[in-house]
RNA sequence: GGUCCCGUGGUGUAGCGGUUAACAUGCGGCCCUGUCAAGGCCGAGAUCGCGGGUUCGAAUCCCGUCGGGGCCGCCA
């Protein structure tokens, strides 16, 4: 037998116990005359006393860390002042009768028994060892307890988990398709999912009625901090709800799981804000605002009405907007701090930045000598801006105000920490548009997909505004991140259709690509509807960990590699034939 | 596709035109009976990612390239 006990759970009742313990060297400390051992393993961490005297202990001195141990001794407790009140296991040691090397271990190439910043690169190559640190334990424990969480919680209320399949068929609207080929079919390509969309859907017509998955999605797009190419989501779908139904349960169980894994967070509020994706973009410039400090965008146009600044002018002129925000504080940044920010706001793609710097000594900065004191009085009375703050200003596409803005927001919030990180401030946004238009292809594609609803009282737009429909669309947003999104689902075969013409989608096409959802739907659909939370970017907030990596056991690194197999790799020439794929690899640029 | 940042012993850093390339930790050896980031002494270990250029002289400046990361585009 390896063990009776595990490393972390020896207490002061188990004294005078003879045990059987198995792990790994944390630390070893050799005095000569006696050597204290670290034995960990993932339940923690207890200390061994070998008296290198007693040749059955002899390994306890050679033992180097990160070696296996099986180690057989007698639980006592800790002599008076001995104890370790940083360790569970601090009053009692393991008096060694035997110490066995269960298996040696070369130097690693990082340290386990420190927390010490490792290039990531590093670390993905041997993320076996990575994954073996206190951080990365804690970290992907804490995912299978929201897992789990997840899985009760919806399971006492009547959802049932469903498998769908990996293989399944390439969709022409969303984000590019990972193809794998069909051996048996030849030239034709499965795509892996990135979402279960429309299985669910069809589990809903098959009268499940609750159901959810926490489902792999795969999408082959570039990556970010927060975007992996395969992650997986809390796939759920309800049939016979309207949206408060859906947006209730998922906030009762993100309310509920906070409470029990995550003591130490506090709520922004509950019941959750609710923002219209207008209000959002409008008072904070995105759909995903972090709703945990203010610094809200402000529309100025109407106090620029009459402004002498041609720059203003002209935007004001051309349909634009001029909107600022106030950072607290920084009236006394200086030339070169402003224009770091010039340029940063360049980078989002702004034409330029103006600011004003109120200080003790009057009104300095870019626009000074352009705003007249009653305009600068009423964006004082607006924003309740105040000596010592600095106003920036960004005059241009309401698009590209409110990107920038936003992005400079953050900036501020991360250089001056206005953002407790033990706060979550969850929030709803609600009623996005139904539509938005694609400049690149003149056309009009689904803002969050195809099947989602539009509001029954915007159908007439169809005819004549497509971009005022809004949708019976969602997202819950955390912290400034998208968190989930979803919708009410179109029931009706005719809608469908509506939908799908607007897009410009042929009707053999339609018929191609998605005429078993058309199909499915006239033999009568429930109503329904549903969303998916992505549980690596939760997992990572919970965690207070800075990106998705850091959740995720074995991630792709930005190339999309896995940097520890040194995947993706090339196919045999036998694979390609059986796959009748000949390879074009000529092109370079 | 674009753009910005980073590559110095195993790991983390210093050095930023002339150094025997420094420090910590880890590693090896020796000493040490109560430590818990144990301590003390000794030692090994880096052609400074790679290639080219500038210079009397390059880890240091320039160009390219490779690797890694952030952001924009993209992500229904």
């Amino acid at each position: 037998m390896y063990r009776t006990h595990t490393c972390g759970e020896l207490r002061p009742l188990h004294v005078g116990q003879t045990v059987t313990l198995a792990g790994w060297v944390h630390r070893q400390r050799d005095h000569g005359g006696i050597t204290f051992l670290d034995l960990r393993d993932r339940y923690g961490i207890v200390q061994v006393v070998a008296d290198p005297s007693r040749p059955e202990v002899h390994a306890a001195q050679e033992a180097r860390a990160e070696w296996v141990l099986g180690v057989t001794g007698v639980v006592r407790r800790r002599p008076a002042g001995a104890e370790n009140p940083h360790l569970a296991t601090g009053e009692i040691e393991i008096e060694a009768t035997r110490v066995e090397v269960l298996n040696p271990a070369k130097p690693l190439p990082f340290l386990i028994n420190k927390d010490e910043e490792t290039e990531e690169a590093v670390r993905l190559k041997y993320r076996y060892l990575d994954l073996r640190r206190e951080r990365m334990q804690r970290n992907i424990i804490l995912r299978h307890k929201v897992v789990k969480f997840i899985r009760d919680y919806l399971s006492e209320r009547g959802f049932i988990e469903i498998e769908t399949p990996m293989l399944f068929k390439t969709t022409p609207e969303g984000a590019r398709d990972y193809l794998v080929p069909s051996r048996l079919q030849p030239g034709m390509f499965y795509a892996l999912p990135q979402s279960p969309q429309q299985l669910k859907q069809l589990l809903m017509v098959a009268g499940f009625d609750r159901y959810f998955q926490i489902a792999r999605c795969l999408r082959d797009e570039d990556l970010r901090g927060d975007r992996q190419p395969e992650f997986t989501q809390l796939d759920l779908e309800m049939s016979f709800v309207e949206r408060d139904d859906v947006l209730d349960m998922v906030e009762g169980l993100f309310t509920a799981m906070v409470k029990q894994l995550l003591p130490h967070k506090r709520l922004l509020a509950s019941p959750w804000p609710r923002l219209t994706y207008r209000q959002a973009v409008e008072r904070f410039g995105t759909d995903k605002p972090d709703l945990r400090f203010g610094m809200e965008l402000y529309t100025l146009n109407d106090i620029f009405a009459q402004t002498d600044f041609m720059v203003f002018q002209n935007v004001l002129k051309s349909g634009g907007v001029i909107k600022c925000i106030v950072a607290p504080g920084c009236a006394d940044y200086t030339r070169k701090e402003v224009d770091d920010l010039t340029t940063f706001c360049k980078e989002q793609g702004a034409k330029g930045l103006a600011t004003l710097a109120l200080t003790a000594e009057g009104v300095k900065g870019t626009a000074q000598k352009f705003i007249k004191p009653q305009e600068e009085q009423a964006i004082q009375s607006l924003t309740g801006a105040q000596t010592g703050d600095l106003v920036l200003f960004i005059a241009d596409s309401a698009a590209v105000a409110n990107k920038t803005l936003s992005a400079l927001r953050l900036l501020f919030r991360d250089r001056l920490k206005l953002a407790d990180p033990n706060l979550l401030a969850f929030a709803w946004v609600v009623d996005f548009p139904m539509f938005e238009y694609n400049e690149e292809e003149k056309k009009w594609d689904a803002a969050h997909h195809p099947f989602t609803m539009p509001k029954m009282e915007d159908l007439p737009k169809f005819e004549t505004d497509p971009s005022q429909i809004l949708s019976d669309a969602y997202d819950m947003v955390l912290n400034g991140y998208e968190t989930a999104s979803g919708s009410i689902r179109i029931h009706r075969p005719d809608i469908q259709q509506k939908v799908f013409q607007l897009l410009g989608l042929k009707d053999e096409e339609i018929q191609a690509k998605f005429g078993h959802m058309i199909e499915a739907f006239q033999y009568g659909a429930p109503p329904h509807g549903g969303m998916a939370p992505g549980i690596d970017r939760l997992v990572m907030i919970f965690a207070d960990e800075p990106n998705i990596r850091e959740v995720i056991a074995f991630p792709k690194n930005q190339a999309g590699r896995d940097l520890m197999a040194d995947a993706p790799s090339p196919a045999s020439e036998k694979q390609l034939n059986e796959l009748h794929i000949r390879l074009d690899l000529k092109k370079t640029d």
